[in-house]
DNA sequence: TTGACACCACTCCATCCGTAGTACTACGTT
DNA sequence: AACGTAGTACTACGGATGGAGTGGTGTCAA
């Protein structure tokens, strides 16, 4: 079990995108060194098996997917108007439908996850402080709209980005866009909707 | 390549739960062999290739998912107010979820078409169609919504059903019945923010 | 008798894990 | 400056699995 971090690194990024390309199953010792164009049999040096490669997958897939810092830091100042709101989503399903390989990745490690505990448990973990912390954004910022209108944006965004990358000619781009701006403008919407 | 169709049928459903389980890369003639309960070699004689049998399996996989036609009657008719549309749809996010193999083999499949084009295409197609009916059966009931709406329920239902099937973790049973009663009534309700 | 299908057997091929063993590099010691 | 040691890169192989495709035999019915 090596220790060199930035070589661990590049192994976990090559993984992400074999994942995506050859789905989870294809997803091997071999298949991560010939991706990261290192010699055989390092990855197996790297990772104690392959359950600990996806686990470790998990761990790192999320934060490749999230904004970098900068941009959230912008998110969390400048979100005073449903335009602005408006933007910040189309960037956030530009930004993950364009780091194409790690959604679908993702895909295949929650699919994978039906078959792994420790692989489930990383993620449902990360993905509850991900909403979580939507929901925090989202109430800091004073705009209409209570955590059941945030999570169900995120749960249609969602969705709208895997119709996107599986089946790109169900929606056309602009249905897309249009899709978007209609989410965000009835989640902002809702506050007269949420008596039973 | 035989023609009994029972038996071909009884091969493509054997191939939906090997699918649900194994993942697409798990679907091998053997694995459907296996499940299927048939001496190895039959799947072998029924589907040219692999990439036949994929094609086969997104043609048949949409049916098995749909309501039966009882139901779809029920729904043609008798949906004429907010509570009933709503038990509508719990009932459909009830039946997906409970017939679990058959959407996680969807999802598996939806990946796969990443890679193969003819399964692409028939899966585009089944879906196409499928959200253009439920379009349809919206307007012909009468009730709010434009056709945004429904699209906007479809997605957000859609990512529900993956959340409770892959990370049951994240969404509590209870917090699933509220997202779905919360998504319809704002579904309905969205008649007065359509302007952009 | 003929044809279609179920069933079985066999060959060839590709892939993979795990690990043992070798080579290289850096660094500290004397 | 020579030497030793440790950690890491790289190579090679043992051992084994799993699967595709096909040809051949048995069986049943028209």
């Amino acid at each position: 079990m090596r220790r060199n971090p930035e070589r661990r690194q590049a192994l976990i990024d090559a993984a992400i995108e074999v994942l995506a390309r050859e789905g989870a199953r294809g997803l091997t010792f071999r298949a991560v060194d010939a991706e990261a164009a290192v010699p055989p049999g390092t990855a197996s040096n790297y990772f104690a098996n392959r359950d600990d490669l996806f686990t470790q997958v998990g761990g790192r897939i999320y934060e490749r997917l999230l904004p970098d810092e900068a941009t959230i830091a912008r998110g969390r100042e400048g979100v005073q108007d449903e335009a602005r709101y408006a933007e910040l989503m189309h960037e956030l399903v530009d930004r993950v439908s364009a780091f194409n390989s790690g959604y679908l990745a993702l895909l295949e490690l929650r699919l994978e996850s039906t078959r792994r505990p420790e692989l489930r448990a990383v993620l449902t973990k990360r993905i509850r402080e991900d909403i979580d912390a939507n929901i925090g954004y989202h109430a800091a910022s004073g705009l209409p709209g209570d955590s059941t209108s945030v999570v169900l944006l995120y749960l249609a965004l969602n969705w709208l980005i895997v119709e996107r990358l599986t089946l790109p000619d169900i929606f056309t781009e602009q249905e897309v866009h249009e899709l978007v701006d209609a989410a965000v403008r009835r989640s902002l919407a809702s506050d007269g909707v949420t008596g039973g």
